[in-house]
DNA sequence: GCGCATCGTCGATGCGCATCGACAAATCGA
DNA sequence: TCGATTTGTCGATGCGCATCGACGATGCGC
């Protein structure tokens, strides 16, 4: 493998000078720029990462936790992976993954190792383990969900909370007086991933707001589950009903138990779901949508972590972004009056 | 941050002595052993990583090519993530993330900075474009999956052909005659991913043998579509009908499918399909299942790579193992004749 | 025409670790 | 009993790069 010696060699020029071109830390004149970048290319010269992060103290590598999740929905888990990854390589970094079977010192490892710049926790729960540990770390992180005690950490996520919210003003400016809410699975409520929690907290606000109903029901993990929860929950409202489903899993099977029980979307009933344009558009009939955005999260986490490292200066004490979601209307929502 | 001489001051012996008792490359006195042992633990001391690299000319990374795949079942992926990930963390490797946005180039420059020490390559086609750059690569690879030209490759993948063959032999031996295969979406189909082709080898050889009939239909991503196609697909078949469904995604689809047209698993019908225990037990109808053991298909790989890297003379001029698949044998399916 | 800042380059140094040769001390075989 | 190992430790060196100080060469204002 070449070096930049070698490379300081063939242009006749000190490796220092080398050094300087590629870092553009002092000023080099265009001649001897032209002349070490041939070189440069000639060699296929690629600097040694690891001589690098000695002589740097910086890596260019972020840690990513990710989450160990049987029963969360996965798909959606990698499309996080995937854009984060692709992001920070624009930037110049790469992602290095920590996964939780190492626990929160894993990421005591990486750090202390000085493998990474910095670290990108996904699916932060509320009590997570892992935030007392990010706390006394040297290296900035930023936190992919919003923990309890969140002062002195940066946080991003979807905004849960104006979802429901805004989910259920659509329904109710469109004349609904119930909305039945199919849930997460109990296994993911109960496990304090908050923010199921800030999704209801936006969903029962704006009911009160708007005087609507609120019925929950738990998700299903199957057809007859779904079908069998949302008959239950028919049977405690009135009129044509409308059915919010913010989890991405339940999206499915709420569309197939419904018809499978007759009812056609946008005319005998309302589903608002969570789910990506691109499915919401190939279905049967096109679904309205609460789409919460996840590329854009990603691409924010990236954003701040790049921005703390390259200018520690303005990294904030403390921080919260919370990414709008996006309501897309289409015909699977309907104005109950005009069915009347 | 401590650093060797730290320990080795703090421990009253010389640097290289520090160095020594981590590695274990040269003999050290159980006494001071125990000396540099206890001021490691006193000072927190983490080995840096750049250094360590740079002196010892290996990262102990392995870089991850993952692949972009917007229908592809994700869910599945983000599984053999996890699972290298973690299992390479048993040997002491950390996984750095190469995605394909930045195509073949990108496994160049992991290389070429000295940032990853091999390479584990996923979801490789047949005709994949990143074979010829790593052929060329100074590090050694492992793919998961099969490309046409193999020759001085280390490959390891499910054995879908045998798959095949035990999905067609297992209904033939029940007394099916004819068999259903209910396949890849288009699109995969003809994206080259070999494995498709390997299956459908499996599964007209075995057909050939038994003297059983194949209908092919492809994969649908609604259960409309599905319904439509399995109603097609009915009316080439004769006596109890029998379905095999290879794709993950497929299996939900199928099983809701069968069920709205009023056919009862293991009764009306025979269906192989290819999930998880886990999946398969909380049917209604426990499925009958072929299992790939992308798992241990994982782990492999990571034990052929850390192999490869640890004991350099042992790596074979080329390899390929195929995983043999799990026939797990539930309700879902049945015997023709005691129907008739 | 002279001082002074800027430009452009070089040599030297060190980042933190692995590794090699050297060497004293302990152990062994004959 | 003495040479030949083996054991246990140290000092020196270098991995490949970033960075600092130094310094000659220009350009500037006056």
């Amino acid at each position: 493998m070449p070096t930049s010696k070698d490379v300081a060699r063939l242009a006749g020029v000190s490796q220092s000078t080398v050094s300087y071109v590629m870092s553009g830390r002092r000023p080099i004149s265009e001649e001897t720029r032209k002349r070490v970048e041939d070189a440069m290319a000639q060699l296929a010269f690629q600097p040694n990462a690891g001589a690098r992060a000695l002589a740097s103290r910086r890596s260019q590598v972020i840690g990513l936790a990710i989450p160990f999740v049987p029963d969360l929905h996965m798909g959606s888990i990698m499309e996080f992976i995937s854009v984060i990854a692709a992001t920070a390589r624009q930037s110049d970094y790469d992602i290095l993954l920590i996964t939780d079977d190492e626990g929160p010192e894993g990421l005591e490892r990486v750090v202390g190792q000085q493998l990474v710049d910095g670290l990108i926790i996904m699916q932060v729960a509320g009590d997570d383990a892992r935030v007392p540990v990010i706390r006394k770390l040297p290296v900035p992180s930023v936190l992919i969900g919003v923990p309890e005690k969140r002062a002195g950490l940066e946080c991003i996520d979807a905004d849960f909370e104006l979802a429901g919210t805004m989910c259920v003003e659509e329904l109710a400016r469109l004349g609904h007086e119930n909305v039945i809410l199919v849930d997460w699975q109990d296994t993911v409520v109960t496990r304090h991933v908050n923010y199921v929690k800030r999704f209801h907290r936006g969903v029962d606000k704006a009911a009160a707001a708007a005087g609507v109903k609120v019925i929950r029901t738990p998700g299903r993990v199957t057809i007859a589950g779904m079908e069998k929860a949302i008959t239950k929950a028919l049977k405690e409202n009135t009129g044509i009903p409308a059915f919010i489903a913010p989890e991405g899993a339940n999206q499915d099977l709420l569309v197939e138990a419904l018809t499978n029980l007759g009812l056609v979307l946008g005319k005998d009933v309302s589903v608002v779901v969570n789910c990506p344009d691109r499915l919401a558009e190939r279905q049967r009939i096109p679904l309205t949508t609460i789409w919460m955005e996840p590329d854009e999260v990603s691409r924010r986490a990236v954003r701040m972590i790049v921005r703390d490292l390259t200018d520690p200066q303005s990294r904030p004490h403390e921080d919260l972004e919370l990414i709008k979601p996006v309501l897309k209307r289409r015909k699977s929502t309907i104005r109950p009056r005009s069915q009347r």
